[in-house]
RNA sequence: GGCGGGGUAGCUCAGGCGGUAGAGCAAACGGCUCAUAAUCGUUGUGUCGCCGGUUCGAGUCCGGCCCCCGCUACCA
């Protein structure tokens, strides 16, 4: 992409996930959220910059590892290997870099923020005291106890009593920028979204900080902290500077300012305070612009709960790729769920609105127009000559569609975008029907000739709109389908399609070879091949 | 307990500034035959969580109640 010197790329980040364990749903629907806004932005021919990544200290994947025998370093390498890094090519991720936390670029850059934080004043010496339990040896929190009798608490793993137990460990003075960020949540509404997310922090911030324990030297899997090797620091506090680090934050001052602040932090709901309020505190303090969005999206529900691997709705993103395909994976999770909202999972319903959609929506479409060009025309795209009143409405449509798209992307609803699109694969499809080009190719007269030139050539130019509005969701079949109208060989290549001039009526020149190809999305087999 | 969101057609959800309910999918019927047994058209259905109130009229406002979910700080 041709960008100017000095432009600041879009940033767009996904959380970095825990390899404590293999990648499911949720892990995947955030990362292909990412890439389709990644995916849309390039497509608006700015620089973007696409991170994923693995956050991959603390006591649980210690915990994993020593489960698994290994140390927790191995444990780490082999789950990314094997598991995190492959699971993006599965899902068609195109994610610009992949941090993990155990890199020495990661590691170095965390302990310059945080010795600069404390140099500053920022950090003091502390008691942190809280529920231990001696079986597990480690600090409980107060919401995953259980009740015993007589008001006691209970660890959840070994159901004996815990005791209050305090250790030495060093605080964020957090509390102190409870009032800068009431001013940000005030002053840019954007900062946390969706509305309902920023209403319930703003209430949280209200009711005061506590400073933050950040370090923990109870166990040693972790960053050490730099003026107190006794201690290492807290996995949130050294996986949130992922953002910073993975961008040259401290060691490549040029490239940094290339790329932060970071345009979009796409969380789950339920780590959107750890990024909405702990996270622009500890910018705040370093003097750092802080991200400019966090937008949290919902929970995937499978069985109307959320999913998880005890309750055996843990699904592997594989399985269903598998047997959808990645197009599929993608489009269905982006279009079917109000983005930010919680949304159901079914087979059944992903089956129905593949077959529904994609298969003899699309997929039908683009099969109907590319066999007719062929049989009509051998496979050359005609010139329009009677462009009239209905042609007008496609064109109205698809320049509707395209702005909407557009406009849905900047307010993250990644569903209206695809609906928009949706829309007007109905609207062609409605339009093939209604002027019976099958009827008019009976006559050869040259007025009837020119109509069904015409018509072929109004149906084909909307899915040259249709590839580029949907290039961002479904890469392999926006491809297919461009290649398929002899579009590349006309405009270039489709990621360089700008999704700005979609709209625009009458790029594809008649003389393009359209050919008929393989189904963009096949009729799935009876059954689904994971259950 | 407090705060917030939600309970609407078989399914997933819109509407929610009051005027006897909508979309998509699924279903039934009809048209068409270019296409992936596809596409297009037509059609139905709902005690709008429960009870009461205001009103000429209430999913839509008020009061009460029932159920579900989230937040109420250091599991990532």
């Amino acid at each position: 992409m041709a960008a100017e010197a000095g432009d600041k790329a879009f940033y767009v980040t996904t959380p970095i996930y825990y390899v404590n364990d293999a990648p499911h749903l949720g892990h995947a629907y955030t990362t292909v959220a990412a890439d389709m806004i990644a995916r849309w932005h390039r497509q608006r021919g700015e620089r973007v910059w696409f991170l994923t990544g693995t956050d991959e200290h603390g006591q649980k994947v210690m915990r994993s590892a020593e489960a698994a025998g290994v140390e927790p370093s191995e444990w780490s390498d082999r789950l990314v290997e094997t598991e995190w890094k492959p699971v993006l090519e599965v899902v068609d991720a195109s994610n610009d870099d992949f941090i993990r936390t155990t890199e020495q670029r990661h590691v170095e850059r965390v302990q310059r923020f945080w010795q600069a934080l404390y140099d500053a004043g920022h950090v003091y010496e502390g008691r942190y005291e809280g529920p231990y339990c001696v079986s597990c040896e480690e600090f409980k929190i107060e919401s995953e106890l259980e009740d015993g009798q007589d008001g006691e608490k209970l660890c959840p793993i070994h159901g004996r009593p815990v005791e209050i137990l305090s250790e030495t460990n060093y605080f964020f003075r957090m509390s102190a920028f409870a009032d800068r960020l009431l001013a940000l949540y005030e002053e840019h509404p954007e900062f946390v979204q969706p509305e309902s997310m920023r209403n319930e922090l703003i209430s949280f911030v209200r009711q005061g900080l506590q400073d933050l324990s950040i370090t923990r030297s109870t166990f040693d899997w972790g960053i050490p902290v730099p003026w107190d090797p006794d201690h290492v620091l807290y996995v949130w506090i050294d996986a949130l500077l992922n953002y910073v680090t993975a961008a040259g934050y401290s060691t490549n001052p040029e490239a940094f300012a290339q790329i932060w602040p970071a345009d979009l932090h796409l969380v789950g709901k339920d780590i959107a305070r750890f990024h909405a309020v702990i996270w622009p505190a500890m910018l705040m303090a370093a003097g750092i612009d802080v991200p400019r969005t966090v937008f949290a999206h919902g929970w995937l529900l499978v069985g109307g709960q959320k999913m998880s691997k005890t309750k055996l709705t843990g699904i592997h993103p594989r399985d269903i790729v598998d047997h959808f395909g990645s197009d599929a994976f993608r489009y269905y999770f982006l279009r079917a769920i109000q983005f930010g909202s919680d949304g159901s999972f079914s087979w059944e319903h992903m089956t129905a609105v593949y077959t529904s959609e994609l298969a003899n929506g699309l997929g039908n479409l683009a099969s109907r127009v590319a066999a007719m060009v062929g049989r009509y025309f051998d496979g050359t795209l005609p010139k329009p000559t009677d462009h009239g009143p209905a042609e007008d409405v496609i064109a109205e449509k698809l320049a509707d569609a395209a702005r909407r798209a557009d406009a849905a992307i900047d307010r993250f609803a990644l569903h209206e975008a695809l609906a928009a699109t949706n829309e007007l694969v109905g609207a062609v499809n409605v339009y093939v029907t209604e002027q019976e080009p099958w009827k008019v190719a009976k006559s050869d007269a040259d007025s009837d000739r020119a109509r069904l030139a015409t018509i072929l050539y109004t149906a084909a130019e909307a899915l040259r709109a249709i590839a580029v509005l949907h290039n961002a969701v479904m890469p392999k079949a926006s491809g297919a389908l461009w290649e398929s109208l002899g579009a590349a060989e006309q405009l270039g290549a489709l990621a360089e399609q700008r999704v700005q001039d979609a709209g625009t009526w009458g790029q594809l020149p008649p003389g393009a070879t359209v050919t008929k190809t393989a189904a963009l999305f096949p009729r799935l087999p009876e059954e689904p091949a994971g259950s």
